[in-house]
DNA sequence: CAAGCGTGGAC
DNA sequence: TGTCCAAGCTT
């Protein structure tokens, strides 16, 4: 019988010969692959944790023109910091970076850490983003588990079960730790990327990266694939089956009623207590609508004490945060002393001085209604709403 | 270990 | 347009 006609065994030393020139030839060119400044790849992979290349890049740029290293980000006020996350959302990833610095001013003597062992230690850096920046910045053999690497990883093994679950999750956890293994024993010869720390970078890195654009959720593109002929869900055209990951949250409806209440030229805005999502950041006051039928404007009367004559509805903002999927109904009204002025210990100020301030991304949004010249009536019959450029007088 | 924590891209 | 989900961490 013709061994060779046998596909390849998924060895820890094939798949790590597959991918890394495979990774050498078609790396996306993103900014932080051209560094290995410990602090820059941390930054990069904070921003990374569940927000998409796209959306990170303009940020990390921003971030690391304004804050170039850890001394600075110890040093900034916390409001330069949270503004310059604004719109990434968990907001907790900014707090956490900026004690980190501080600890690694403190307790590591400004110099960034190398090891996984003690990067983990840093608040806001787990098993992941440990083994991320030790590999990537320093060339330490220390694995990764994303969700790119769970992917790929279940469909070359074939792999059932949850993948976060206890069991499955150790096994992916050694698979990692043995390509990684594998990668810092490759000899020199091998392809490189000029600006990588070295092959154990490169080889996590590939795993990511094939994982985000090959060995994708819905269209995995096996057919151009280079573990293609290692892969056992592929061979048996299950590719799409793995991973086995347990369903999401159910999405829960919520409805909130938004007063954007002004006084000689000022609006009223309230910075979020610490202990609600959205911590610390700025909003215009606002109400929930619990108890049905949570008809708005019937609401806003209610909560706001001004007739219906008082205040116009401006266009309701649609948004989703984690398994809520929430309707903002706006109110804008003139108010000359407002007892929600007083009550939230909210302040008045300029649209201009709200810039500087960092909102949540649905007020944010907001804000940005009342800049521009059209506002939009809300009719009371919402089958009949339309635009108007009526402004409050 | 499940749940909380945000947002916008992509199809 | 709705749905999924992206380089996770913390409690």
């Amino acid at each position: 019988m013709l061994l060779s006609h046998d596909p390849p065994l998924p060895t820890p030393r094939a798949v790590v010969a597959a991918l890394l020139p495979w990774f050498a030839a078609n790396a996306r060119d993103l900014p932080w692959r051209h560094t290995v400044d410990p602090y820059a790849i941390w930054i990069s992979e904070i921003m990374l944790q569940q927000t998409q290349v796209k959306t990170v890049i303009p940020y990390w740029e921003r971030w690391l023109r304004d804050l170039p290293d850890a001394a600075a980000l110890a040093a900034a006020p916390e409001a330069r910091v949270l503004k310059l996350w604004e719109g990434l959302g968990y907001y907790s990833r900014a707090r956490n970076l900026q004690q980190a610095a501080r600890l690694v001013l403190e307790k590591f003597a400004g110099r960034f850490p190398t090891s996984a062992a003690d990067l983990i230690t840093l608040p806001g850096i787990g098993r992941y983003t440990a083994g991320a920046i030790a590999s990537i910045a320093f060339n330490q053999p220390a694995p990764i588990l994303d969700g790119n690497v769970i992917r790929v990883l279940t469909r070359l093994h074939s792999l059932p079960g949850d993948p976060k679950g206890k069991l499955l999750n150790a096994k992916l956890w050694q698979l990692a730790e043995e390509l990684v293994g594998a990668a810092a024993q490759v000899p020199n010869s091998y392809p490189r990327i000029p600006e990588s720390a070295g092959p154990c970078s490169a080889l996590n890195q590939a795993l990511m990266e094939l994982g985000a654009t090959l060995c994708t959720p819905r269209s995995p593109a096996c057919l151009v694939c280079p573990l293609a002929d290692q892969c056992r869900a592929h061979q048996a055209g299950q590719a799409l089956a793995f991973p086995q990951s347990k369903a999401r949250a159910v999405v829960t409806e919520r409805r909130f009623v938004v007063a954007v209440l002004e006084r000689a030229g000022k609006v009223l805005v309230r910075q979020r207590p610490s202990d609600v999502v959205n911590a610390g950041l700025w909003e215009f006051p606002n109400e929930e609508l619990t108890a049905p039928p949570l008809d708005p404007l019937a609401a806003a009367v209610r909560w706001l004490n001004l007739p219906a004559s008082g205040f116009m509805g401006l266009k309701s903002v649609k948004h989703s945060i984690t398994r809520y999927r929430i309707t903002l109904d706006v109110f804008r009204a003139a108010a000359g002393s407002h007892r929600l002025a007083v009550e939230t210990g909210a302040v008045w100020l300029a649209l201009a001085e709200l810039e500087a301030l960092a909102f949540t991304s649905a007020h944010r949004r907001i804000a940005r209604q009342l800049d521009g010249p059209v506002s939009v009536l809300l009719s009371r019959r919402k089958s009949n709403a339309r635009p108007s450029r009526e402004r409050v007088g």
